[in-house]
RNA sequence: GGGCGCGUAGCUCAGCGGGAGAGCGUUCCGUUCACACCGGAGAGGUCGCUGGUUCAAUCCCAGCCGCGCCCACCA
């Protein structure tokens, strides 16, 4: 029953978690036992699914911590809280680790091509899948365990999985209702491919980085004139194999008589046109623009307008087709580049080469250089979807918070560009397309059904081949605050839980996900999908550098969870969440929040062995003693301050409150004061301060439950009443602290005695009184009231001050005595020879200086007529107060210097 | 090019119209019976710069300087 001196985490931790999850509170309503159903309104969270293969980082960290406090404080609330989990299927992240798995084992996939290493074994797709679940049922258990190990009080009873049943069903019915719609379709467009994933990606999965590369300019020998150039520049010397034009400005004078003419293109020897077009730039490079419409997307609207050829140079690795000249035909495109650029600078066609700072796209994945290319693919009409969305933000249905992350999705939403959702890959879901024998295409939910569908139309019954192609990862991610709850069926979790109240997500994914689950959810369910979308910093490292591999810095916080435990982590990656900043993590930090754990832990053992033990008779609104009052009504305003933190998502401030609560107020000088009463023979002020202790111990609690579940789990069940619990802390009510008479007068007046007991230790410390040795306190001036206090608090002052005796100044002021002001009394420490009349006159003389610089701000003030005359009545009065406050302290510290002097 | 954010104590950061704050670090003192993962006391800041609004500006506005990020473009 005692507690062990030493806090060990980790079995507690997880003989905690066990305990929880097994007694099924972390289960919504719906899922919870008869009888033992929350009675409050849903509150409800979907989890950002991580990939189901992945291993929590220090992101997934933050990311489940705020949502686990939100879960665990509104379960506290009596709300119906479920926090949906789950895991995505994380198409070409998956299928890339799983290939590159192979690889090891000599096994590759059968892209038609012959293997790439002599000896490996090609695989069929229905082989490969068969490989990726295998995968998954070997590694996707991981991430659900560290979710767990860090106390994510999630429902996992309903766990989902983008590729489960029910959720692929949803993405079937989704393609297929939005393909009636026409708000999907299929057309041939320049699209983003990537060359080493051999697929084509959105925009969203293009990153652009910072290069220098190089601007050749090439000479293009216009056609039946001898000696006669047009020179073009470009960045990738190799496309100039796919030009098929090259286009002047209407208006340029350089080139007017050009326009309508041909040049040859070099290397190819093919004629192509001059024409005229607004997209040349007269200011740029030669004011002539080679266009390659196969290979840019500028290009590619260029020829649209002039009707030109799109000639497709690469095949899907990269490397040049048959559409070059044969010498240049399966070349990798970069040695074709090099190529390129010899042969032109031979034939004297290359004018000069200059450095040029520009921008690359590369894969986000491969990283490897993105290729524009023209191929068949689906796409969703995201402008009209994205309306209704837009609106909702406008309108406030939705909400950001921070409020300026709505700047970033206006932005976005309102120049959004159709989304390319096919993939040419294996895993995911695949498109329900089918296809006739003459290509006529038949979009369903099953195969029977396109199968009925071209029997129609062909009038007969014929064979339909499926569509080889997957979806983006992330349109099945758009559907799940709705798919995980059994969408497309009607079934009790979506009409009960969805709407969804808070989702909980990192700027990151924005675009790739809050964007299209706010599409989906309004197109769809007919509402936002959320109230409130709560964005969180990034997690950096001690420097502001982002966590990477390659840099070493990467905190992992499985390793911080075993040195500090998950409650210190949680504590940490909390009270660092302020809003619109990043989280910048020292280790310095968790060690500082793991003593916080610490010290809760041993003011826990303190009550426990001063047999502070909660009494449920115990009414904090009826204490008798002043200090009790005084901690019920600290308690009672950290209370609201957490609460309101909470509400609205200052998770920094919930935690520093409850930590100053706790440490500050509670273990330095509650505990302090009541040791005298705890230790004395008033019995009945012992049993009121015991029951008091204990109260106020589980108030710290319950408020801290939802940062750090854990020890105050474990401390709420050894710190049991007589009676033992009612239940677990994880179900137990948020407090509400009963309005308290007294407590503000509770308040200034223990308020009086921590000022005392701090100028007393200031001035002993100052003047070396050594720690040890007691001395006398004799006070001049004192009221009536503080006289009250003096003799009411006499114990606690005689203790935490080290005073051996309290009285008032007889006859003459001691001599040789180092004197603090508190309000209007003088107090007399007399320290004998201790004392240093030079130091301490010094120390007078320092304190009334600074005081005099507080005076004169304020005098100056004061004496401004604008000020008094516009400034809000009560800011005057206060000023006023201040002022008078320090005179008359500083009249008492000019006394004492005098006194000093006179000796 | 467009947009967003940030510059406050040595470090990491709160505060964001009326008295400069926290944690860590640092200095000094202290191992008495919850805790040295502790207790007590202290030092440390022209709140990036320059103007403006206001009775009053770290806080609002403008400009500048320095950082970071996002989007777009790039012949």
């Amino acid at each position: 029953m005692t507690l062990e001196k030493n806090y060990n985490p980790a079995d507690i931790e997880t003989r905690h978690y066990k305990a929880w999850e097994d007694s099924g509170v972390f289960g919504c309503g719906l899922t919870r036992a008869p009888g033992s159903q929350p009675s409050g309104d849903p509150f409800t969270i979907v989890i950002p699914p991580p990939n189901v293969t992945g291993s929590l980082h220090m992101g997934h960290a933050l990311n489940n911590t705020l949502q686990d406090i939100l879960i665990r404080y509104n379960r506290m609330k009596g709300r119906d809280a479920l926090w949906q989990p789950g895991t995505d299927h994380a198409g070409i992240a998956t299928q890339m680790v799983v290939e590159r798995r192979l690889a090891e084992q000599g096994v590759e996939i059968d892209r038609g091509l012959p293997p790439s290493k002599d000896g490996n074994t090609l695989i069929d797709r229905d082989t490969f899948i068969d490989k990726v679940w295998e995968w998954k049922a070997e590694s996707g258990g991981t991430i659900t365990g560290q979710l767990r190990r860090l106390g994510a009080s999630c429902d996992w009873a309903r766990e989902r999985f983008t590729m489960d049943e029910g959720l692929s069903r949803a993405v079937r019915k989704v393609f297929v209702e939005l393909y009636r719609k026409g708000l999907i379709y299929r057309d041939k467009r320049l699209v983003n491919w990537d060359p080493k994933l051999h697929t084509a990606i959105s925009d969203l999965e293009v990153e652009q980085r910072e290069v220098t590369g190089s601007m050749w300019y090439f000479k293009y020998p216009i056609e039946g004139a001898e000696n006669k150039y047009i020179t073009v520049g470009t960045t990738r010397p190799e496309t100039m194999l796919g030009d098929t034009a090259v286009a002047v400005h209407p208006d340029d004078e350089r080139y007017r008589d050009l326009v309508g003419k041909n040049v040859v293109l070099p290397l190819a020897d093919r004629p192509i046109p001059i024409v005229a077009d607004e997209y040349s730039d007269p200011e740029k490079g030669s004011g002539a623009v080679k266009i390659t419409p196969a290979h840019d997307f500028n290009d590619f609207e260029v020829g649209r307008r002039h009707d030109l050829p799109m000639i497709d140079i690469f095949d899907e690795s990269g490397f040049l087709n048959e559409n070059v000249p044969e010498s240049y035909q399966g070349l990798d495109r970069f040695v074709a580049r090099e190529k390129v650029v010899e042969a032109m600078d031979s034939l004297g066609l290359l004018e000069k080469i200059e450095d040029n700072p520009m921008t690359v796209p590369y894969g986000d994945r491969s990283g490897v250089v993105i290729e524009p290319r023209l191929t068949d693919q689906w796409f969703v009409d995201t402008k009209t979807l994205a309306e209704p969305a837009i609106r909702a933000v406008e309108e406030g249905t939705t909400k950001f918070v921070p409020r300026h992350w709505e700047n970033t999705y206006f932005e976005w939403m309102r120049n959004i560009q159709p989304w390319c959702i096919s993939r040419q890959i294996w895993w995911g879901h695949q498109v329900p397309a089918w296809y006739g024998p003459d290509g006529e295409v038949f979009v369903a939910e099953t195969e029977e059904e396109a199968a009925q569908a071209a029997a129609e139309h062909y009038g007969k019954t014929t064979g339909v081949t499926r569509d080889t192609d997957v979806l983006d990862t992330w349109f099945s991610s758009a559907l799940w605050p709705f798919s995980t709850l059994g969408w497309p069926d009607e079934t009790p979790e979506v009409a009960r839980y969805y709407q969804t109240d808070v989702l909980v997500t990192g700027f990151d994914i924005i675009f790739f996900w809050v964007a299209r689950m706010m599409m989906m959810g309004l197109h769809f369910m007919g509402s936002v999908p959320f109230h409130t979308v709560y964005i969180h910093a990034l997690v950096r490292d001690e420097h502001g550098q982002k966590m990477s591999k390659s840099k070493g810095n990467v905190l992992d916080p499985l390793d911080l969870i075993d040195e500090y435990s998950a409650d210190s982590l949680r504590f940490t990656l909390t009270a660092m969440a302020a809003q619109g900043r990043d989280i910048k993590l020292a280790t310095g930090r968790i060690e500082g929040y793991r003593n916080f754990i610490t010290k809760i832990w041993n003011a826990a053992r303190y009550a426990e062995m001063n047999g502070c033990r909660p009494d449920p008779a115990f009414d904090p609104a009826d204490c008798s003693l002043t200090v009790n009052r005084w901690i019920v009504g600290a308690a009672a305003e950290t209370e609201a301050k957490i609460s309101a933190a909470l509400e609205e998502f200052r998770f920094n401030d919930a935690a520093n409150a409850v930590y100053q609560f706790a440490w500050h107020s509670f273990c330095d000088w509650y505990l302090e004061f009541t040791k005298p009463i705890l230790s004395g023979d008033d019995e009945a002020a012992k049993a009121e301060t015991r029951a008091a202790t204990a109260w106020a111990l589980d108030q710290i609690l319950l408020l801290l439950h939802p940062i750090s579940p854990f020890v105050t789990e474990e401390l709420w069940e050894k710190l049991a009443p007589a009676g033992g619990r009612a239940g677990p802390l994880i179900t137990s009510s948020w407090p509400s602290i009963p309005e308290a008479g007294g407590t503000a007068e509770a308040a200034e007046e223990m308020g009086w005695v921590i000022r005392l007991v701090s100028e007393i230790r200031g001035v002993r410390a100052e003047m070396n009184v050594p720690a040890g040795a007691k001395i006398p306190l004799r006070v001049q001036g004192a009221s009536g009231r503080t006289n009250e206090r003096l003799s009411r608090h006499e114990e606690l002052i005689l203790r935490l001050a080290r005073i051996d005796s309290i009285g008032p100044v007889e006859g003459d002021v001691p001599k040789g005595a180092v004197q603090v002001v508190v309000d209007e009394a003088t107090c007399f420490l007399p320290v004998g020879d201790v004392i240093d009349i030079a130091q301490e006159k010094d120390r007078l003389a320092r304190e009334i200086d600074k005081i005099g610089g507080e005076i004169s701000k304020l005098e100056k003030k004061l004496g401004n007529e604008n000020f008094v005359s516009r400034a809000p009545e009560e800011v005057v009065q206060e000023n006023r107060d201040r002022l008078a406050e320090f005179a008359r302290s500083r009249e008492k510290f000019q006394e004492a210097l005098t006194r000093l002097s006179a000796l």
